[in-house]
DNA sequence: GTATAATAAATAAAGAATTCCCGATTAAGT
DNA sequence: ACTTAATCGGGAATTCTTTATTTATTATAC
């Protein structure tokens, strides 16, 4: 009676929907997965927008308008099965298959980058780390070989690298950009404040923690003035 | 016939606005600083909204807005000048006068935030740094002492610290950032991916490398797609 | 001086995102 | 079986943010 459950269902319309997101919504759904995948549950279990919500810090609604474009549906009363619900986001962010990724950049930064477990898990594996220091080439960080720039464009091409993550001091960062997209690099998550320019075609994230400060100063500097 | 320029006229007034900004304007106010800061330009030297919207592909309109929240104000015909525009961001976002910080994690992603100069034109100076590894306490990283946990709370408190920052593995989330309130501190920057609830009164903004990540992995995806 | 063009500032309009509301559904208790 | 309460899903309403438009100002060129 049941059809079977194919988690790849509507790839036309998934990508359809992942044009639609609003970039808020794209920038919560790590966030219930990280919950979700810390909750521990039975197989079977079910979760409700209201439970997730209250644990957010969010309003029902807007987690289960969040939770829609991901195509996962609930049932009343019920909620949406955990499992499922994980995968629905994984899937809708593409995290299911992890993307392989140059890093450039292998000092304390990057190598935190590197360190970091999680993102195996959130979609990014870093194969490979590129740096100009002649020490750092031929060693290993985290498992990870550390090469010379030089040979970054023909490897990248070589191995259809689509994503580079940007490490380094932010002077290099227009260079090194510059130097990925020669690559054949689609995508570049740059850690440095240098602001850089790319074409139309590229798609380009700044981390930007600044401006995650900047939203802590605010508040810290208007919450003490208020206390007067 | 001018008045005194004092760029600390209204005190109460920018402690309003600054309440009133909307989380996307404080999150570009950084960006316009780092570029503003760059572009070196003579102690008079004036820029518009239009050259600062071309440079950071933004359009004119957001830009005035954005800079209005900051009370500053321009000139028809020459835009704002650099220098009293980039103190009246600074001072809006509170960065004029760097707040000092304890930061808890000594580890790669903690030592990377040592390292960085720009936090400290960015309002934030990291004046010690913990750790529960004995081998590392006594140690400094960057000039910057790590010390025991235990030590923490009674510190926080006597140097009047209001700010902590965590990048310690997220397992201790919850527990530092306790730890962190019971000595005082008033706003958390959280590095980790953990969620972690506090009290209203609390500041938490949690930096989110996952949310970033998903916004380049959603539209890396959409695009692949897209491409069939 | 006068005209012109560029710009800020204020206001209006449009567009996005969030929140509210209501009907439909379903599990669980009586 | 019936009732009740919780929840989802869709759509409307609201609020927030961005963008467009208009007006006023001022530097610059003639």
């Amino acid at each position: 009676m049941f059809t079977e459950q194919n988690s790849n269902y509507h790839e036309k319309a998934i990508s359809e929907r992942a044009k639609l997101a609003p970039v808020p919504t794209l920038r919560r759904l790590p966030k219930y997965l990280e919950y979700l995948r810390n909750i521990r549950v039975a197989a079977d279990a079910h979760i409700s927008c209201t439970q997730i919500a209250g644990a957010l810090d969010l309003v029902p609604t807007q987690v289960r308008k969040d939770l829609a474009t991901t195509g996962i549906v609930g049932k009343p009363k019920k909620g949406y099965p955990v499992f499922a619900l994980i995968q629905a986001i994984e899937e809708f962010l593409g995290w299911n298959a992890p993307q392989d990724a140059f890093l450039v950049g292998s000092g304390a930064l990057g190598t935190a980058i590197l360190g970091y477990e999680g993102f195996r898990k959130n979609g990014l594996n870093i194969v490979a780390a590129f740096d100009n220091d002649s020490s750092k080439i031929g060693t290993k960080i985290r498992g990870v070989e550390v090469m010379s720039l030089e040979k970054l464009p023909e490897l990248a091409r070589r191995m259809n690298i689509q994503i580079g993550v940007m490490t380094m001091p932010p002077q290099y960062a227009q260079q090194i950009t510059d130097l990925l997209i020669s690559g054949g690099i689609k995508a570049i998550w740059n850690f440095t404040p240098s602001l850089v320019v790319v074409d139309d075609d590229i798609i380009l994230e700044n981390a930007q923690l600044a401006s995650s400060f900047a939203v802590l100063s605010s508040r810290l500097r208007s919450r003490t003035h208020n206390l007067d």
